[in-house]
Parts: structure tokens; sequence; C-alpha cells
DNA sequence: GCTATAATTGAAAATGCTTTTCAATTACTG
DNA sequence: CAGTAATTGAAAAGCATTTTCAATTATAGC
């Protein structure tokens, strides 16, 4: 069932000081340059590029370089806490990974993410490592279209 | 089902030959540098990177340029002759779209690919549209393992 | 076949995204 | 309130990909 990600302010609250809990927990520390780029990724709706987390991240505060938004999301990765998402063009952007690995409904005109579950691909996944005698380790689905909104 | 994609002399003989068909029947110009490319991929069992396609097509055509290597594999992909496989890291290769779009399994030690049906996501994809408003025109399904050979 | 012409080529330069380097700064520990 | 190792951002380097452009070449029409 797809299922809006529109998350309300208690619930970016509570991502961002988990997000920045878990940071702490591995044992980096909390600096404003992080903290800015969690903030910007823990509300968006959209995915966005490495280059818009370094814009919008630069509007609270403004000696935030690229590089540590690199390093930041290169983090937030490993940790399971943000997702890396493919666009068809190949340049790669990133959206909050809200219930562990889900599956994603990307609008090509805004950017917009929607996560789906309901459909199980482990049956699947199983029966391909069966026939094929591969280990399979991981996948992606991902749908492409254009939002209500921008229709 | 999985099926392995490991092509006969013959068959690769018909891709190379239909592969570049297609390109005269578009209007394009069958040069030495455009058939190195389609012999390189059209007889791929792996998925191949620009570069790689480069380094084994100027084997047979030592003139080849890499920019031409992307012209060409720009427009095989057009025509569906080829078909965009996204890996993890961000880099991207190429495969023989062997039946239009299809779903893929992929190994992570050697680029070794298998293409998969048996799976219906149209179901789904209605579904999704349905409950998103969202008009749904593409998708992608990887799996990634490690292939029985390298195990 | 030969020619005219537009398509194609590859080297080089430009671009864009990402990573590395490094000296200065800063968050945390005790 | 140090002391110390982690972190930072500017600059440079590294890669993948695209653009530019003058030279070459495939092909249609004779
Ligand atoms: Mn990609
Ligand atoms: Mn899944
Ligand atoms: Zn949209
Ligand atoms: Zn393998």
């Amino acid at each position: 069932m797809a299922q809006a990600h529109i998350s309300s302010e208690k619930e970016i609250k509570e991502r961002t000081g988990g997000w920045l809990a878990r940071l702490a927990e591995q044992g980096y520390r909390i600096t404003g340059s992080r903290r800015a780029v969690v903030d910007v990724l823990a509300e968006a709706g959209t995915s966005l590029s490495p280059a818009e987390i370094y814009e919008q991240g630069r509007v609270a505060h403004k000696q935030l370089g690229l590089v540590t938004v690199y390093r930041t999301l290169e983090k937030l990765e490993e940790l399971g806490l943000v997702q890396r998402v493919h666009r068809p063009d190949g340049c790669h952007a990133y959206i909050p990974a809200l219930h562990g690995h889900e599956h994603l409904l990307l609008c090509q005109e805004c950017g917009r993410v929607e996560y789906f579950r309901g459909d199980d691909l482990s049956e699947l996944s199983r029966r391909l490592e069966g026939e094929s005698g591969y280990t399979i380790n991981d996948h992606w689905l991902q749908f492409f279209g254009v939002c209500a909104a921008c229709q």
C-alpha cells in the first residue's frame, strides 16, 4: 500500500533526534555541519542530491562544506538512516530510510518519493536463488512516474 | 524463471546483424567503430562499463575512441537494444536487452547477469497508480548477489 | 565507380560529480 | 579547563561523461 511520506513536525523532530543519537552512539561527534545535513534530510519529502542538501544546509549553517555533506551522507547511509535513490539519468539522490529497506515510487518531475510495501519479493528472491545458484544479498525496486500534483 | 543468458555463436551473430540492421534502418551509418562496439556488447554475458567496452573494442578496431563508445551506447539504448545496469556504487554498465524490458540478477563479483521473468509487476504497478495518484511510466527491478562460479 | 555531402570520428578540452589532502579548528574526555 | 583525536572546509586531484572541432568517411545519386 502506498503511503504518503509527509511527516508531522513532531515526527521530523523525533527523526532528527534519533539520527543524531545514532551518530553519537557510533562515536561520531555532533557538529553544526552534521546537524545541518541531518536537519535538511530528515524532513525531506523529495529525494535530494548532495548539492541540493549543501545548498539548503547552508541556509542554517553558512560555513557548511560540500565535502562534509558527502561525508555525512556516507555515515547516514552506513547506519541505514538514509537510502540512496538511483535516477534514470544517473545522478544520485538521498531520502530518509523510514522503515528499513523499502520500495520506492519516484516523481520524475519534482523528485517526490512515496514508500511502499505490500509486495513481497522474498519468495521470488528464494526461487531465483534456487534456480540460478546465486546467493542473493540485496535488491532494488523503483517505480518512476509523475505525481498527482505534477500532472 | 531464471534463464542463463549464454548465447550460441549463431545467436550472437544474429543479434549483431540485427542491431546493425536497426541502426541502418534509423539512418545511422555502419562504421568500423560502431561495429566494434556492437560486436563486444552483443556477445557480452556480463555487464560492461563504457571503459570496458572501449578496451575490448580496441582489440578489433584499434583507433576506436571512447567518445564513440558513449555515442554508440546512447543510440543502442534509445533503440532498446541494450539496457543500462545501475550498480550500487553508482557506476553504470550495459548489457544486451534480450527481450525488451527484463528484470536482472547481477553478480557483484564478476558482473555476470541473469535475466528473469515470471514476476509480474504490472498488477502492483496499477495498484500503486490507484493508491498514489501517480502515473507510472517505468520501473527497475534488480537483485544483487554472488553467482555460483564466484562463490 | 566517382563525387558530393552530410554524418561520423577521435583528440583535446571542458564539465560535473566525487574523493583526497592537509593545515586549522573544534567536540568531547577526563 | 586542558589535552587530544575527530572533524572541518578550501583547494587540488581524480574520474566519468560531454562538448568542441577539424579531419575523415559512409553512402546516396549520378
Ligand atoms: Mn544509476
Ligand atoms: Mn524489498
Ligand atoms: Zn511530482
Ligand atoms: Zn560471479
